[in-house]
DNA sequence: ATGAAAGCGCTAACAA
DNA sequence: TTGTTAGCGCTTTCAT
């Protein structure tokens, strides 16, 4: 478990960490009156005020810093709060891990964020690191197999949430796709009526995501729910959830293009990612076809809206989805079949141009 | 120190974790034996093999984890590793991370990546937390005040190293920061000869980060010497490092712009944040105008690659970074004063068109 | 107002 | 081949 190429060990000089025993005897007070003013009991033990003083000054002085595997080791307790994430190095996962750090240092607690590549396997190797760390909790955000992992933690008896994607195990805080997707579906339409009022093909396609996943299954309901609502036809063909993979998404635009010889009315593009390759084929075109499409986007990134063509986008809420998962961690009684959907944020990809 | 709002406590039915000491009562053997079957020294320890496989089936069958705290109590190690970083939701931070991350597993330890906001208060508080948590060794990546942090660091015999931001009393591992900008200068150079050979003006423009910065200041000193070396002269007002904020940038080449009556003949930006501002600015103008300025932009972002011009851009190597850093770390004697650069790579914009 | 001592779960001598 | 025991640094009763 612990590191081979020892990194301790390379380093003649580590001088050893100083205890509250060192402290206690250089003053010669007892080791537990030391511990009661280093941790802040030392009122309610009604330790003399110049004792704790001296106390603290002399922890000062030698850089005294309590040690939190003793610590926890005594209290049942670890100071560390864990979450699960499929990758670090992603727009929306690393707002999501942000948005938990900063909800968990406000708890004075430590943040363990560990990413699981959507690895099943990683993932539950992975959380059985964390549990073995004692971790008060744990946040599973975007996991593969949330329901595996639940029967880990309940058997360690840690108390967890899913977030991003649900899990029948344990309560989950995800987004609501399905509106987020209704919303992003008329914003698209009503673009479309802009472009070109009157009749037209009415032709709108769902490009990138995975036709397994969740949240892409949410997607397309959303999508197809507001197209039937207002009439608009929806052959199979329209939608095609190619995959999380900026070349499929380029593949299928490309595709789409060929089959049609010109672009559709309007383009719904699931997460940025698929997005760059939908891009990297608008790139090719001439704006002004590009800019007669209406394209939407269901994620967001900040480089979007510098595109020479609007998009319009769906933000999700990392910070309402963080906040409500502690507030569920709170609760007394834990309820493994909620799901708590936060609404997405519509943004416009060219706000200082126009009002619609 | 631990939380407040106390999550364990809110779970009324939180099964105690089983210990070393319940499996050997379970099967009527010393704790020591389960121990030592448990952490894999058992061959060394010539256990029977019968002995443990009836324990390694009990443990899994009970769902025993071991605890990290006692264990790292006892050997004075605990198995993480961990980074302090500016921010966890920026391009190239959490690009760090993910690197950081992917090493810190391969050697079976856990990554605790936590961030202070560029704030030195915030950044010696978290050190101090980590030390608590007994991590192996620390990395410093962005740091305000690195030699602040290491001598606290130093205090508690904590092996650590500066990254992104060199420190003067622990090694440090930054990117080429010179090299880099001297290459990103000769990129534009070369495109603005391209755009219009012959004689012009020559005005290339620094823009974005911060002057008091030390990646800034080398981007600037790098950028100054490729100008002169190819005998194009600079005013000082050509460089304006007015701050890492997008909003700052797109005044400053607003002002560029008015005062020129036109765009420069090319463009030096420092950072993705300050590129932002700088499209925002170039959104309003026509795009061809745009296409007839030299652009380039220390940092990198896919998303740049799809604007409809082209951007050259300077990448870091964030996993060369990482790996010199714990390479350092492992070494026997630690030299404070050593600063590795790692050379940057140039991107080019539009890879697909041109070949240059 | 303070001290003594037990114990959290594990590892590492040392015994047997 | 396995058991016994001390102790890592802290908290927490219970004494004083």
């Amino acid at each position: 478990m612990l590191s081979g190429t020892d990194i301790q060990g390379a380093d003649m000089v580590t001088r050893k960490k100083v205890t509250i025993y060192d402290i206690a005897a250089e003053i010669g007070a007892s080791p537990s009156t030391v511990a009661a003013v280093l941790n802040g009991s030392w009122e309610a033990r009604r330790i003399k005020e110049s004792t704790a003083k001296t106390i603290q000054r002399i922890a000062a002085a030698r850089g005294y810093s309590i040690n939190m595997q003793a610590r926890g080791l005594r209290k049942a307790r670890s100071g560390l709060m864990g979450m699960i994430i499929p990758l670090l190095d992603n727009r929306f996962f690393s707002s999501l891990a942000q948005a938990f750090e900063i909800d968990t240092r406000s708890q004075h607690l430590c943040p363990v964020v560990v990413s699981t590549w959507r690895d099943p396997a990683n993932e539950q190797a992975t959380v059985r690191t964390l549990i073995s760390h004692n971790v008060e909790a744990l946040f599973l955000a975007g996991a593969m197999d949330p329901d595996g992992l639940s029967d880990i933690c309940h058997a360690a008896g840690i108390k967890h949430v899913n977030v991003d994607l649900p899990g029948t195990k344990a309560p989950s805080v995800i987004s609501d796709s399905f509106q987020g997707a209704v919303d992003l579906a008329r914003a698209i339409v009503c673009r479309v009526q802009a472009i070109a009022p009157g009749p037209r093909k009415h032709t709108i396609y769902f490009i990138g995501g995975n036709a397994s996943d969740y949240n892409t299954k949410q997607r397309i309901k959303g999508f197809h729910s507001h197209l039937e609502s207002i009439g608009w036809p929806i052959a199979l063909s329209q939608v095609r959830p190619g995959g999380f993979d900026a070349r499929f998404a380029e593949a299928d635009i490309c595709n789409v293009y060929s089959e049609l010889g010109h672009l559709p009315d309007g383009l719904f593009v699931n997460s940025t990612i698929a997005f760059e390759g939908v891009v990297r084929f608008l790139k090719i075109l001439p704006l002004e076809e590009v800019q007669r499409c209406a394209i939407g986007c269901f994620d967001w990134d900040p480089y979007i809206e510098l595109l020479h063509f609007p998009v319009t986008m769906v933000r999700q809420n990392v910070n309402g989805m963080i906040a409500e998962a502690y507030r569920i961690l709170r609760r007394q009684k834990i309820d493994p079949s909620l799901i708590i959907k936060i609404p997405t944020q519509l943004v416009n990809g060219d706000p200082p141009m126009v009002a619609e």
